[in-house]
DNA sequence: GCGCAGAAATGCAATGAATGCAGAATTGCC
DNA sequence: GGCAATTCTGCATTCATTGCATTTCTGCGC
């Protein structure tokens, strides 16, 4: 990697910090875009070079996340299951956000002062959502843009939303273990479901499965 | 109700005309909230006295509905399913709901256009998630905090998106028929999962039900 | 070392949403 | 008619966001 995009991922990470140190200190609102660019050392007008938005400065990872995710299901073993594959990503990556729990408490935290920011958390997990319903698809056999499929990711994503570390009132963090039990939990529920779902298909699933192939 | 109020009404609506009017034939963005309180003969600053912010007039009866849901399940009969109440409700609505097809296109058309404006919506879908996940806590006897709740309601939702008309390219609008088949489908789907979680409930559910209580 | 092409950073200006405030207009009520 | 509450309006301001032109840097060939 070159010293160019060496310096343009420094200029970034300088942006993000600057927002978070200046988001936790002030508050959202009360920090300006020109606030977050002076204190990164860098003209106002770099900022929207680096994030298309003030919110987006929050959700930097967000993508990068998305598609690593995208790509590990795309390419999982044949055997292995959508749920399989997605618990293995949370506990390799539970340490990693663990790391940055900090950061993590204090998206939540804007989230719950700030509708706009909790809308565009949501919109970004519904790239997630759309994922995971992809894949689903995949294994139950059914359409894409089938029902069962969409309910299945939209519980999924509630799941994952579930695990986000506790408000911050409560000291009362989840250890890793609670988080991936509570995980289990859920896939197991979401197991169980998509087995009556199986069981109470009757034919409708492979009928409905390629209309058009 | 006096004259006071009907002026209100009148005025609100008035703005809400112009500004779907506006949307359909300008675009979201073309349109400016000066040009909608042009259109609908009052000040730019009086747009803002009856809606938080240029989104919201998109989703203005939102609220109305979100609360006229919450005390129907709240007041449901005894014996009667979070599911049954939701399906009934979903039917009378139908009706009222295709009156206003043309509106409810323009949003699906803006949503997919503008991401703020899906974000926006999901956001509103939220606070129905949570209404849903409150009345299936109380059916399964769980917390409402708890996970299956929160996965059967974001479930739940998944499904009522699933209902809304169509890809305006598509001239196949569902008809209501149709829509209430797809419904059902989904809370087909919603009942089964729920009895398998029952099944597999070996009582973790009511002795993680009230950790704090 | 020098200079060029492309990429990045910046400055400037403008648009438009959103908000606070104070005054004018309207309505309900006596 | 006249008072009090409510609504509407105009004005000024802040701030996010964007387009455009300009300047500064980096990578690379010479």
């Amino acid at each position: 990697m070159g010293l160019r995009e060496r310096k343009k991922e420094q200029t970034r990470r300088a942006i993000e910090d600057a927002a978070y140190a200046l988001f936790a200190e002030r508050g959202y609102q009360a920090t300006t875009v020109a606030d977050i660019a002076e204190a990164a050392d860098v003209a106002p007008r770099t900022f929207f070079a680096y994030f298309p938005s003030k919110e987006d400065v929050l959700f930097a990872d967000f993508d990068a996340t998305a598609t690593e995710l995208a790509a590990l299901l795309r390419d999982r073993a044949p055997g292995e299951t959508t749920f399989d594959a997605l618990r293995a990503w949370v506990a390799e990556q539970l340490p990693e956000l663990e790391a940055q729990d900090d950061r993590e408490a204090l998206r939540h935290r804007l989230c719950e002062q700030h509708e706009a920011i909790a809308a565009h958390e949501r919109h970004l997990m519904a790239r997630i959502e759309e994922i995971i319903a992809e894949s689903v698809a995949a294994d139950l056999g059914d359409d894409p843009g089938a029902l069962r499929p969409r309910m299945v990711a939209a519980a999924a994503i509630a799941a994952l939303m579930a695990m986000r570390p506790d408000d911050p009132g409560t000291e009362a963090t989840m250890s890793r273990q609670e988080k991936m039990a509570r995980l289990d939990e859920a896939l197991g529920f979401l197991s169980g479901g998509i087995a009556t779902l199986q069981r109470n298909d009757t034919g409708q699933g492979a009928a409905e499965a390629r209309p058009g192939r």
